[in-house]
DNA sequence: TTTTGGTTACACAGACCTGTGTAATTAGGC
DNA sequence: GCCTAATTACACAGGTCTGTGTAACCAAAA
């Protein structure tokens, strides 16, 4: 039934093994070196399958930049379960932030190109908060949406720092409130 | 009635420039031969007033550790000033996000000094907020403390990879109603 | 078998980084 | 004038990084 598992390229080799190392560790941080190590490659075909780091960064970066698949549960119990959805990964101890904010943070306000795609990928979260807002019939979709996105940030942001799995908690607490005050039902107070 | 303007001492001109720097374009961006080149001065003298990079980055840090001063305004004005002044910065183009959050993205797991700094900032935000809502006797300030502060992060990481000061706005209107629903009186709505 | 394409090992260029060593120089306090 | 302390210029060690050049190798397809 299920294919079988499809021998993993390369090139999917490669990304996996930056992925990892470019989050935990910082893009920064890691040289391609160290990447090539990792997966016992030569240096050689790494840039065989990417013309340079920068292709390998933004590679990275899209790879990361993946839909939520849709879901048929109730639009209110979506938006809540992507707070319930966070705090696991906080509890993860592999969770280091969101890559996207990092990458900027980190490669700063030069590289246009990571900024462009971490400007893509947090507009494609706002939207999908403001689409299932207005399958609830909200009124100001857009500026709800945007607050919850705050939340999510913010959480985000504060347990990079803390390591506190509680933000996630606090921040669908907060979303809880703000939709209740848009007139969205949320269950018993 | 001023003072003479205080002549700045080295140790504060070798700080003021890492600052600029180390915040504007990330400290790993940056090397020391830079900051002494910005100032006009040799490699050396900067070695002489800090014994290696990694404690230029702590006394960085250090310094960006302000406590906000003390207001007569009502609590309530306060806390909502918060966000007009974030609002204010987001709009500098100077601005690139929270000098904490991102020395943690860059600098990664490692090291634990600038985690405990950026640790102990943020704390210091969250209680700002919780004793200004005990002033204004709200039920669980703690809880409502931490909201307000993912708040003020989430407009920051946001307005870092969006650029865009009204997230600042959507922040304080989202203050507002949590504000609101905790029994404070935030102005007619 | 021969060809072809990906891979490996390895050296290397050129750049940048942190941190040190040293001797000459400057400037202020006494 | 003299002493002291900071500063300077500059070289350099030792490390890291990105990216390239090259010749050998291996496996599968033709």
């Amino acid at each position: 039934m299920a294919p079988p598992p499809a021998p993993q390229t390369m090139k999917e080799r490669i990304l996996a093994t930056a992925d990892k190392l470019f989050y935990l560790q910082g893009i920064r941080a890691i040289g391609v070196d160290t990447i090539a190590a990792e997966i016992g490659i030569s240096k050689r075909t790494l840039y065989n399958h990417f013309p340079s780091k920068d292709a390998l960064i933004a590679a990275y970066l899209e790879r990361r930049f993946v839909a939520p698949r849709p879901s048929d549960k109730p639009p209110a119990e979506q938006i809540l379960a992507t707070f319930d959805s966070l705090e696991r990964r906080f509890a993860a101890k592999d969770f280091r932030g969101c890559p996207f904010v990092n990458a900027v943070a980190e490669l700063g306000p030069t590289d246009r190109a990571v900024k462009k795609i971490a400007i893509a990928f947090k507009e494609s979260r706002r939207v999908w908060f403001r689409d299932r807002l207005n399958e609830l019939g909200v009124a100001d979709a857009e500026a709800l949406a945007t607050q919850l996105v705050l939340l999510v940030d913010g959480s985000i942001a504060q347990d990079l720092v803390r390591d506190d799995p509680a933000m996630a908690r606090a921040a669908k607490e907060a979303a809880k409130v703000l939709l209740r005050n848009a007139g969205v039902d949320v269950g018993v107070r």
